[in-house]
DNA sequence: TCCGTGTGCGCC
DNA sequence: AAAGGGCGCACACGGA
């Protein structure tokens, strides 16, 4: 079943509707909505639709009720507009009723910095006027009573949903972007456990002790250190002008002053430089004002956003969750008697390329636990590296260097895999669009291909076509994208089958990092829980390509620390 | 002083 | 000749 709900101050409006999006009862006022949606969770858990998850789920998560199943109509509008090549167009609500009724369509609101407590529901839900201030709407037809607007734009889009390439796919992948959402918000709400005292020991055992003035001693010792390498006084490491002019008075040349480039420069200030840059990004980047900032009665709570990358990957909006260097992760610790469950999907990417191009040779491959070295055994005469620089030349768009003779073996072996990622980087290069296995679509040049600036009075189509630098950047572009778009459903496929899995139990999410989950649960339910998340990769390859010969294996660790997964 | 852009590096 | 996809974030820089 499902029911469309519009909020409206503390109360709101529900309204029975069939699958096929038709109203299937009388619009029902509540003046308490947190409690009419718990009663009704309770009852049958239908799935409930409206505007926006982001908006309305931690305002519920607060009044402590959670729900198993919506329907996102901004996020499902966006997936919408961009396989019919309207990407960019506003996804609101409002602007999705207004095409629908053909008013003007308003822009979508700015994306908000943070979302304060008791953040103002009410106008938020519902399209632009249709709720027209709840009570005064007595006199208006019948059509127009919340949640009018959240049912009418949910009926064309299971229309639009049934037009697409492949609707059962689409579905699948709608449900998945509204349960990431869930989750997202659910992730949010609980946060990571983090551990201030640890955090603090691995701050001073990594930068040493802080000083009264300027940064930790072992910075301002590396950067002595730069300074007397240099023949300097006051040389700032940091700065990449000072370090370039630095460099060329000592009469080396450098492009940059990138780690991987100083590497191979050899220079007494090299050595400390490099440590400088390492220690000084822990020190702004996760030091103590980053944990000030975010980390608060010990637990991390970033904000994240799904569908954040046009690839269908997460970001996060502030606190760089998707970015916590490795070394820090130490401050990542169970409670007392809990427990981190860690599974990693191992070589998702050639995985999925294996399945969704439906090469069998390199299928058959991708059913070893190590797809790499079946690869090596079966077409590189058991050289796992070279196997693996190729496979990842081939989905990242390398065509030169080491991997030539490679990417010629690649070619030869597995034609039908690597005429997939060629086909995409075509269609790219000529101004086209690529979809994701479910359907989600790139966007156009306009948009996606800006960075070369060299576009001339043409805007899109094929002009670059005859193979200028941007036409092939975005080449390599959508080449990646049916890849890093696939892999990205099938973990959301992933998430949400485990989430469902977890219900019942204490354990909670807490992490997930674009093929990485993390659980985090009372020890007695660990295993139960590592059972869910193998279970869960399982049922994701199937729900996403059937039956296929690729497997998805997971590394799963059960661990009282993160940094130990 | 403010703010947009560039640089560089963290993660996948 | 070589040629790598996607992000967020903090700082330095430089123009207004």
């Amino acid at each position: 079943m499902l029911v469309a709900v519009v909020a409206e101050g503390a109360g709101g409006w529900l309204r029975e509707v069939d699958p096929a999006g038709a109203p299937a009862g009388p619009p029902r006022r509540v003046a308490d909505l947190a409690t009419a949606i718990a009663e009704r969770e309770a009852a049958d858990a239908p799935r409930w639709i409206w505007s926006s998850t982001t908006e309305i789920y931690p305002w519920l998560l607060r009044a402590g009720v959670r729900v198993a199943r919506c329907h996102d109509l901004e996020l499902t509008e966006a997936l919408l507009l961009g396989h019919a090549g309207r990407w960019g167009e506003p996804r609101s609500l409002a602007a999705a009723h207004a095409r629908l009724i053909g008013a003007p369509v308003p822009a979508d609101p700015r994306p908000r910095m943070a979302q304060p407590p008791g953040f103002a529901q009410g106008a938020l839900f519902e399209a632009g006027g249709v709720a027209g201030g709840g009570a005064g709407t007595g006199g208006a037809g019948a059509d127009e009573t919340p949640p009018s607007a959240v049912i009418a734009v949910h009926a064309d889009q299971v229309a639009r949903i049934a037009g697409t390439a492949h609707p059962g796919r689409f579905r699948l992948l709608v449900a998945s972007e509204s349960a990431g959402a869930l989750i997202a918000v659910e992730m949010g709400h609980a946060g990571l456990p983090w551990r201030a005292d640890i955090h603090d020991d691995l701050l001073r055992e990594l930068l040493g002790p802080p000083q009264p003035v300027g940064p930790p001693k072992r910075l301002a010792e590396l950067s002595a250190q730069v300074n007397a390498a240099f023949g300097t006084h006051g040389l700032h490491p940091d700065s990449p002008a000072e370090v370039l002019r630095a460099f060329a008075r000592a009469g080396i040349d450098v492009p940059n002053t990138r780690a991987w480039v100083l590497r191979r420069v050899d220079h007494p200030a090299v050595p400390p430089l490099l440590e400088f840059k390492e220690l000084y990004r822990i020190w702004t980047a996760h030091g103590r004002a980053w944990r000030e900032a975010w980390v608060s009665g010990g637990r991390f709570r970033p904000e994240y956003v799904p569908g954040g990358v046009v690839s269908g990957r997460w970001a996060t909006r502030g606190g760089g969750a998707l970015q916590v260097p490795k070394v820090v992760r130490r401050a990542v610790v169970a409670d007392p008697g809990w427990r981190f469950v860690v599974a990693d999907a191992g070589q998702l990417e050639p995985r999925v390329l294996a399945a969704v191009s439906g090469d069998a040779r390199l299928a058959a491959a991708g059913g070893a636990g190590d797809l790499y070295a079946a690869l090596a055994a079966d077409s590189f005469g058991g050289d796992r590296a070279t196997a693996k620089v190729a496979l990842l030349g081939a989905m990242y768009g390398q065509t030169g260097g080491n991997a030539v003779p490679a990417l010629a073996v690649l070619r030869q072996r597995y034609p039908t895999a690597f005429a997939y990622v060629e086909s995409a980087a075509r269609t790219g290069e000529a101004g086209g669009l690529v979809r994701s296995w479910l359907g989600r679509t790139c966007p156009p040049p306009a948009t996606a291909g800006r960075q070369a600036g060299l576009e001339p009075a043409e805007e899109s189509g094929p002009a670059d076509s005859r193979g200028g630098a941007s036409g092939r950047a975005r080449g390599r572009f959508t080449r990646n994208f049916v890849i890093q778009a696939t892999a990205a459903e099938w973990a959301l496929v992933l998430l949400a089958t485990l989430r469902t899995a977890l219900v019942g139990m204490r354990a909670e999410l807490v992490l997930f990092v674009h093929d990485e989950v993390g659980v985090h649960c009372p020890v007695q339910e660990a295993e139960r829980v590592a059972a869910a998340v193998r279970t869960g990769a399982a049922r994701a390859g199937e729900m996403m390509f059937g039956d296929t010969a690729v497997r998805f294996p997971l590394d799963v660790s059960i661990v009282e620390c993160y940094a130990d997964a």
